[in-house]
DNA sequence: GCAAAAGTGTTTATGCTACACCCATGT
DNA sequence: ACATGGGTGTAGCATAAACACTTTTGC
């Protein structure tokens, strides 16, 4: 059979916007570039697709190059394209968004590539439209947390609610009421209360809680209300 | 500056999924594709990007090229790469999910891809992993219109309350009580009644609706909530 | 005058929000 | 004993759901 002459092609690449969460801030990972051009800006951290590599397939690889992390939650975020995008060959860029638990990773910062965690508010300009990609990212996070559970995602295993709370509060750049906050998430069904408590943060201490994996399968689909007053229309 | 040699290139292809609504049932557009491989096959109507032109800009210019129509409500669905989806040659086609009012075109369907309109439920099977899309859009057309006034783009500039139920209701394969269902929709502020009546679909007619474009632009992005019990969570 | 679809209101239950006090502990 | 953050309950309000009858008109 034979090819599809005279058609132009092209490269494909990944980059992944990668978000943690330190118990205070949202934060970036992101790298210095390693090879021209622009080597030595800050960037996403990415790489082009191999030959027989699928897209996730080859998100999956460049995320673990990076961090060693495997099961990783990752999400296709969009395709980029402009023609101009890359500016030494025409470039089509998928960009995955992927949650992490920063504490799996933050002391192994990759020599290899700089890599870093800059605070979301502030964090450099960045290589091609990788700006435009974080954008976009954050979006689709604020879009996404508030109707399914994936800031767990960000968390460690066990975690407080107070925890759980400044992390949306995060990621909205709000606070809640935590009366109604807790009985939000509880009412979710999720959590499964532990018999330790954090004394870390507080004299007091707050409960550990974990994920019950059952019901978050379940009920990933279904839509949450986290958020007061998001599904208010006028 | 110097490329990036030993990078395997590919082509990029756009597939469109086209739905439209004849006043009662939910419909795609597809073609008899009129190449090789799988010549005279049932297939989403996609072509190649070509060198300087953009994703959006090649999936606009491809949806033109069938229909002739301008202005069409296109939203990226999703990238898709594995690496034996074409047989011939490695492709990534990035597709695209398409709204149009069916009126603008069923008549003038176009000969030269031999196009047609199918019923969502019973389409033929389709090339390549276009059935994957389909099944895609579908999802994400029930996920988005749950939240987001997009069904009005299926529908033509004039339509009535009871016209906007059947197409929901189609949408989600099921049936709401038109009381509640048409004190929802008022509700939004995004409908101006009309002086005329429809007379054809019944003896009393129905007042005609138009979107309020003000609104609407200003609204898509807030959460409406049209579809009863979707915000339940169990 | 009858069949067919359009249009309209009320009651009830549920869920969301706002709000304030006591508890446990480390210092 | 006091300062700090954790944990809990309630009452009022707003929204959504369930439900049935009247209206208009073409035949």
């Amino acid at each position: 059979m034979t090819k599809y002459s005279s058609q132009s092609k092209l490269l494909a690449a990944i980059d992944c916007i990668i978000f943690g969460f330190d118990g205070q801030e949202l934060k970036i990972l992101l790298i210095k570039r390693g090879f021209e051009p622009k080597r030595g800006q800050w960037s996403l951290m990415g790489g082009f697709i191999k030959k027989n590599e699928g897209l996730e397939e080859g998100a999956v690889r460049i995320l673990n190059q990076l961090t060693g992390l495997e099961g990783i939650y990752l999400e296709q975020l969009y395709a980029f394209g402009e023609p101009g995008r890359d500016p030494i060959e025409r470039t089509i860029s998928v960009a995955y968004f992927a949650l992490i638990d920063i504490h799996q990773y933050e002391n192994q910062l990759s020599r290899e590539y700089h890599a870093e965690w800059f605070n979301l508010t502030k964090f450099p300009r960045l290589i091609f439209d990788h700006n435009n990609m974080v954008e976009m990212a954050k979006e689709k996070l604020r879009y996404k947390a508030g109707m399914h559970p994936i800031l767990f995602e960000l968390l460690p295993p066990k975690f407080t609610i107070p925890q759980l709370q400044t992390l949306y509060e995060e990621v909205y750049s709000t606070s809640f009421d935590k009366r109604n906050f807790s009985r939000k998430v509880l009412s979710t069904g999720l959590l499964i209360k532990q018999k330790e408590k954090d004394k870390i943060n507080s004299k007091k201490g707050a409960y550990y809680y974990k994920l019950d994996k059952r019901n978050y399968e379940r009920k990933f689909q279904s839509f949450l209300n986290i958020i007061p007053n998001s599904h208010k229309h006028w």
